[in-house]
DNA sequence: GGCTAGATACGAATAAGGTCGTATTTTGTC
DNA sequence: GACAAAATACGACCTTATTCGTATCTAGCC
């Protein structure tokens, strides 16, 4: 009852280290682990074996001219973020991006969200 | 680097019989079992296993009067999509339901989801 | 050349998901 | 009451995710 995916899926922890890339750019294990462990109290040869393991899957690039690796995300975050949304529609939504997006504006709480989404969809019919 | 969640977050098999209890309403292993297998190769005893652990973590109650339990979702189609949804945009779409929903759809490729996704819109602009 | 600070590589432990085989229990039918 | 069919319970196995500790390696500095 497993899967295969055509596309990207990281996991919980990949994710958190993909967010820190997206936002920062090509890093070292060292820096990565700073920004981490502002919010984690997460080793930094956890960082470094996750990044290793993402490496395998190429889901980051690295460069090894130096002794310290730089890592890259090897995906976008748009990229990545559909692959999400896809894996998503498809196994909770019966594959209707509408029903997801309907959900997702009902659940809306926040003034400032529903402003977003209204510009958004303002923006988007004309 | 793990995580904690408050509300409900089926796994991916989970998720399978969910999907088929939301439809067919409460139902025995078997009948699961049934409905599953035309879809997939999984044994009875492991859609039996999966409900067990199912019913362990609340995901679902059953109704042990009978000797062939009754299962039922503990949480409603809805529900659990909002769980789900949130998680996402919280893990990948740094809180921004704004931003998933834009990506949802621009995401989106056939004429109907989009024209789904239109009178969606429209419903909503009034 | 040798030491050390700092990096990577490796391997082990733990936990959870998923898959089944086998054992056990239960209940209706003769 | 005993048997068989059908259900549940149990336990084992394999994978993957996550976490680290420890071993190794490397490059610059005296």
């Amino acid at each position: 009852m497993a899967h295969e995916n055509s596309s990207v899926k990281p996991t919980e922890a990949e994710l958190t280290l993909l967010n820190v890339l997206w936002n920062m750019g090509p890093a070292t294990v060292r820096q990565i682990h700073e920004v981490v462990s502002t919010t984690q109290k997460t080793g930094y040869t956890t960082v470094l074996k996750i990044l290793q393991i993402m490496h395998e899957k190429s889901l980051v690039i690295r460069d090894e001219s130096n002794r310290a690796h730089v890592y890259a995300a090897a995906y976008s975050q748009t990229q990545t973020q559909s692959s999400l949304i896809k894996d998503l529609i498809g196994k909770a939504f019966g594959g209707s991006t509408s029903k997801l997006v309907m959900r997702a504006i009902d659940d809306s709480t926040s003034d400032q969200e529903i402003n977003d989404i209204r510009q958004l969809l303002n923006s988007l019919e004309k």
